[in-house]
DNA sequence: TCGGTTGTTATTGT
DNA sequence: GACAATAACAACCG
């Protein structure tokens, strides 16, 4: 489940392996993730890649000539180097010169790789309407993001139109981290609160970059037995103690989506 | 067989 | 209009 951190890892990878080069081969597998052109993917892949970009969770690697691509691994998609181009699940795979396959593979196939003409993507929608990245903000910037809303908090900060790449774990980790109760409504959270999300979340993103770089990164649920371990202090651990206080972790419910927190850390 | 999992959007309802 | 819940998308796991 890529957030804003796992498409950063993708980032640097995928830059490091393709950056100033272009696809000398190319293997659409599935002709869902070419969206209906096939011919246009594959022309765009085999442009030269002038730099790799990052926005919210969409990766945008922009072509020589002004031309782009852009990535969205919704649920399961990930891009992985490979000595061979048909790793299981494998949707799409180009090979570059001086490095190994690289394959978008998407084990359920939410995911998308869009082609863009010049000057395009920065006019898409979902680019074009994303919030500020959760980089340098204060309390002050949250509260005027959030205005008089009075939807919870954990809805605003996955809106990606308010505030870019804040996915579904990161809301149970920061509010952990900084003591907001889940179900906490936008107007009543005080200042002082607004300030401690707002400094914890490059904090969290930039701790989570540097314990996930690896050339293929590893979702939860994914390689369990393999030595993967849950790195997160709450998500995904009802019933365990708190590292902070030793109370039972719960899981409550909204919109068909999990938050886990600690009821002493972060009273009502 | 059912419930749960990630992101996003369309739809329906209050 | 604001807000919220649900299903759908696809596939897998326990």
């Amino acid at each position: 489940m890529p957030e804003l951190a796992e498409v950063e890892v993708a980032r640097r990878n995928v830059a490091r392996w393709w950056e100033g080069r272009e696809a000398a081969e190319v293997i659409v597998h599935d002709a869902k993730v070419a969206g209906g052109d096939a011919a246009a993917l594959e022309r765009a892949l085999r442009t030269r890649v002038a730099s790799v970009d990052r926005r919210g969770k969409h990766l945008i690697v922009r072509l020589e000539r002004g031309g782009a691509l852009m990535f969205h691994f919704r649920m399961t998609g990930k891009i992985v180097s490979s000595p061979t181009p048909e790793p299981r699940f494998a949707r799409l795979a180009w090979r570059v010169p001086g490095a190994d396959w690289l394959v978008f593979k998407d084990q359920r196939r939410l995911g998308e790789v869009l082609v863009f003409g010049p000057g395009e993507v920065d006019a898409h929608e979902p680019i074009a309407q994303m919030g500020p990245e959760p980089y340098g903000l204060t309390g002050e910037d949250l509260s005027g993001l959030f205005g008089e809303s009075r939807r919870r908090v954990k809805d605003l900060l996955l809106d990606q139109r308010v505030i870019a790449g804040v996915g579904n774990i990161a809301v149970s980790e920061l509010f952990w981290r900084v003591g907001i109760t889940p179900e906490a409504r936008a107007h009543t959270v005080d200042a002082a609160l607004l300030a401690a999300l707002a400094a914890e979340m490059p904090a969290y993103f930039d701790w989570l970059v540097a314990g996930q770089m690896a050339d293929e990164i590893m979702y939860m649920g994914e390689a369990e037995g393999a030595g993967a371990e849950n790195p997160f202090d709450v998500y995904a651990r009802e019933g365990e103690p708190c590292p902070r206080c030793g109370a039972e972790i719960e899981r409550v419910v909204f919109g068909g989506r999990s938050t886990y927190h600690c009821p002493a850390c972060q009273p009502k």
